[in-house]
DNA sequence: GTGAAAGCGCTAACAC
DNA sequence: GTGTTAGCGCTTTCAC
């Protein structure tokens, strides 16, 4: 492992001289091209290993057109959903051999179009988005980009997607509540009017599962949060036990929202789930480890990721290829939060 | 907005043309040099959005000789601490007009190596690190790039490096949970021998607090983890409940293993903090919506990001500048699993 | 199977 | 202030 000082990288000129053949043939073993002889495959290999060659990527870049660099938008890389999420696109992402890119929004949709601008710059070969506040306006303008969306659609432009069916899935959730016996069901986790999406898709779950089970619909049960964070969650929980009807279950549209309804409770004195039932929503990790243990719906993250990156390549492939979707499978995993267990 | 096809992209020199001025103009513009007449700029910065170019981030960085990009290498995205870590590095790389490139390790010091090499094609003008296993080689080899380790030093070189002081933090939990009374006082998240590093360090600051209050030492207190999530804390846990001498509180080197030790302790029937005191270390979010909330040492991530981000920008600036370090204080958050409260 | 030459899109020198 | 020229390091025709 000779050490060069930093003044100039070794290209490929180089290790061509020292092997004594061209560059293009350097450039032919690098990437793996077959038609190489074994014997000058060799030289050029230990010419590389020599003095420690490593092609310029910037400029491999720019001669390919292309970067092998997968942008991901999502709010917040320290929510957990996010993080896990994250986490699966860059094990997807590497099967392909590609690199990730990851932006944050932090929920403001200015930010989210001017990363998405940011993107632009013929850096990423296609990006993947976990919208927050969906409304595809920035999406739609840049035309020449592959976008692939993940839980939030657009509204408005059709657009590859990977996703699960949020209505389903709450409906499932909210009747398993009220299979226990629950009458008072609330909501947490709605968004202000203009906001579709995610948000009202579990909300229409919800409503649906009040209706088909002859529940009556109680605004008074439907608390919206300005964010899906844990204090966002105990807030909402705290003003539903101060409310004229305190709930006999909560249905919190994530996770977070319902780790926070379940901290409220515990300080309130209440018992989970003997006085309030609490089903929550994307299965992370920690709903193992809660006290209790929470109920949620849980969506294959890993799935959903490789969904993602494996429409997001056909679509670079093939920009004028229809878009398609993924609708993957939900499953409610069923803890103490909603059945008992020794709280 | 023009919709252009795919075609070929929009280049300087269409600018040039369209603005009726050299490529070189146009490239002042863009960069924000001065010395370009009102007049000019006016009219280039017409034909750039009429054309709706953006510079091909390739080309530049291909002439720059830098990318703007500085790698992250972190173990695992989807451990809480890491996740708020690198949300911090994204928001102080933004600050100096950076972008940032995540990869993972997963904990598995031959990916950490393949990781490294894979940045080292000029790809990105430095790296941040929070290695897991903390031995150098990897990155002593790798001389030609900037590095800078947070949390985590690695052995044998010397380096840029951002951390708090372990051993007095973790020797202030301890000295804590003496005060409060307790006498038998496990640790668990100790590494196998050869390891050094923050798991050593928290050891020895919870060895030296047992010595400073003239607590016996004794081994079978001090629990050893495979990996730093929550199930290897419940397990370890549940270990020390099942051992010869179970303990009166516990000291866990990182929160996700104390959240776990929680939910242990929380099935076993035992009351936290009556019966078992519980410390963390990273002050995770969660923590505060633990039940009990956690009691936790806490550092400041946004500084450690903000610091890291600077002195790696330093080093890239002059790359021979002395090895820099910068040491954190901490905090101690004391919550409810180690005073009380109405568990 | 290998070499020669051209050029990806940009910016740094240097002229004017 | 602005234009001209050259070249970053690679890959890609096209010959041979």
């Amino acid at each position: 492992m000779t050490s060069h000082g930093r003044a100039r990288s070794v290209t490929i000129k180089d290790v061509a001289h020292l092997a004594k053949v061209s560059p293009k043939t350097v450039s032919n073993v690098v990437n793996g091209y077959v038609h190489v002889s074994p014997v000058t495959r060799k030289r050029v290999q230990r010419a590389i290993q020599e003095l420690d060659f490593r092609p310029n990527r910037s400029a491999r870049n720019l001669r390919r057109g292309s970067t092998g660099i997968i942008g991901v938008i999502v709010p917040d890389l320290h929510m957990s959903y996010f993080a896990e999420l994250s986490h699966q696109l860059l094990m997807a992402a590497e099967e392909h051999g590609r690199t990730l890119l990851i932006e944050q929004t932090l929920g403001d949709w200015r930010r989210e179009e001017a990363v998405i601008d940011h993107l632009g710059d013929r850096f990423v070969d296609g990006v993947v988005v976990t919208p927050l506040a969906p409304h595809g306006s920035a999406f739609t303008g840049r035309a020449g980009m592959g976008f692939v969306f993940i839980g939030e659609r657009p509204s408005g432009c059709s657009a590859d997607y990977v996703g699960i069916d949020n209505v389903a899935a709450s409906r499932e959730a909210v009747t398993h509540l009220v299979d226990r016996g629950r009458r008072r069901i609330a909501a947490i986790g709605l968004q202000p009017e203009p906001c579709g999406g995610t948000p009202l898709q579990r909300h229409t779950g919800y409503r649906e599962a009040l209706a088909a089970t002859g529940l009556p619909v109680d605004t008074r049960l439907e608390k919206e949060t300005v964010r899906y964070h844990l204090h966002d969650g105990a807030r909402a929980m705290r003003s539903l036990l101060d409310g004229p009807c305190p709930p006999d279950a909560v249905f919190c549209f994530n996770d977070a929202l319902a780790l926070g309804a379940l901290r409220a409770l515990h300080q309130r004195g209440l018992r989970v789930p003997d006085d309030v039932a609490v089903m929550g929503f994307d299965d992370f990790e920690a709903t193992e480890f809660s006290t209790p243990s929470l109920s949620s719906v849980a969506s294959d993250k890993a799935a959903m990721a490789r969904g993602a990156v494996r429409l997001l390549l056909e679509r670079i492939d093939s920009p004028e290829r229809p878009a398609r979707e993924i609708l993957l499978g939900h499953t409610l995993r069923i803890r103490e939060s909603t059945v008992g267990g020794f709280s």
